[in-house]
DNA sequence: TTCTCGCCTGAATCATCATTCACTCATTGG
DNA sequence: CCAATGAGTGAATGATGATTCAGGCGAGAA
């Protein structure tokens, strides 16, 4: 046996992968998915370009992971806003300003996890994503109505489009560049005011379900 | 003078030049932009891949006129709509319509021109004509303001949150694909309730703002 | 220390497309 | 019919980036 993983080996070569991964997730929160290329992810990493391929078999493969990955923490940070809020409706609303909040803490990097068009491969991870978050919107707004507390509509269409509001109105390139927290955080409140407007809540600000959810943006997470 | 360009030869140029812009618009329609590659347009067009070089200096010059025309033509349609209402309001609902159903009638083409990435240098063209799509629901957002017919808004976020969510919710990959003309124009109505409801138009539907503006589906202009 | 693995390297290869250009050919005016 | 002109051709070129692989090298085992 002249030769095994030992416990360190083990170690640092899962050290690599997860320089790896965030050096790709921070090209691209920085540059969009065009500055994600191999060459430039081993750099970064501090490896050679074949390097990438002993742990990951493909670009795609790469690219996917990273969308899992940050997909899947916002998801949870959505789902956990909501679970502690106090009744349905202000769960709806921390569910959609904790969204709102947390993209425009990240902008680039959720932009290109959630709009900014990939390999069609790797196009349906992201439809997963994109999925699981009108999803956990849908929930939220069909347990809203279930109790009465919204009009009856459509949720498999307004969660979307919900969705496609904020992602416009906040992430998308016509949206204004919010700089310090000041701006953006009245973005985020009045993106949230728009949407719960939109599934019929018409007073959400009297109720207190905006000012509630004036969340700091968050740091990025590591 | 031994070679002129007779009349015979520019309708012939001209033609050809109508012939590369409706391949590349057709291919756009049917596989996005992705599909509109010079030598596939130019097997569409019945010519050879040199020949498009000598209509346009580039591709994404191609492409760009493709986006100007597609866009303006359906700016114009918006306009119009609008234009025709009796009264700010119903302008306002009938200009997100009549977006809504275009769009819808288009799905791919739409979302070639207005969402898909391409070349940044496309790109900020790209952004012209969403700003001009943004800025044509602004104007009548802000003409409803004053008029007092809409809550005060800040109507910059909310435009691009209304085209945000029109298209994620009608064109985008998570809408559901709506074949024939019932549940298709049923969406645009969703859709533009939510869009109004969004801006504080509570009765909308009640108001018969919304079943007024139930334009068949147009075909797609040639 | 020495012998093996198997990780790492990075230049070479492959694939995909846009773009060019030397050449052919049709049209025009004389 | 002929010469001139410029449109049209399509194979070759270039650029960009992912992927491969033959060889170097360092870490474990004896």
């Amino acid at each position: 046996m002249p030769y095994r993983r030992t416990e360190n080996v083990v170690r640092r070569l899962a050290a690599r992968e997860q320089a790896i991964l965030a050096a790709a997730t921070a090209l691209a929160a920085e540059g969009g998915m065009a500055a994600v290329q191999i060459a430039t992810v081993a750099e970064r990493a501090g490896i050679a370009a074949g390097t990438v391929y002993r742990y990951f078999p493909s670009k795609n493969d790469l690219v996917a992971e990273v969308m899992t990955t940050v997909g899947g923490r916002e998801l949870k940070a959505m789902a956990a806003a909501a679970d502690a809020a106090p009744g349905p409706l202000s769960a709806l609303a921390s569910c959609i300003a904790t969204f709102a909040a947390r993209a425009l803490a990240e902008r680039k990097l959720a932009w290109a996890v959630i709009a900014e068009p990939v390999d069609p491969q790797v196009d349906s991870m992201r439809l997963d994503f994109r999925q699981s978050l009108a999803a956990e919107v849908e929930m939220r707004i069909k347990a809203a109505i279930t109790r009465g507390l919204l009009p009856d509509q459509d949720a498999q269409v307004a969660a979307p489009a919900i969705v496609g509001a904020l992602m416009e109105g906040l992430l998308g390139p016509l949206a204004p560049t919010y700089e310090a927290n000041g701006p953006a955080r009245e973005a985020v409140q009045t993106a949230t005011l728009l949407s719960l407007r939109a599934l019929g809540i018409v007073d959400a600000r009297a109720r207190g379900l905006v000012a509630q959810v004036a969340l700091p943006l968050p740091a990025p997470s590591p």
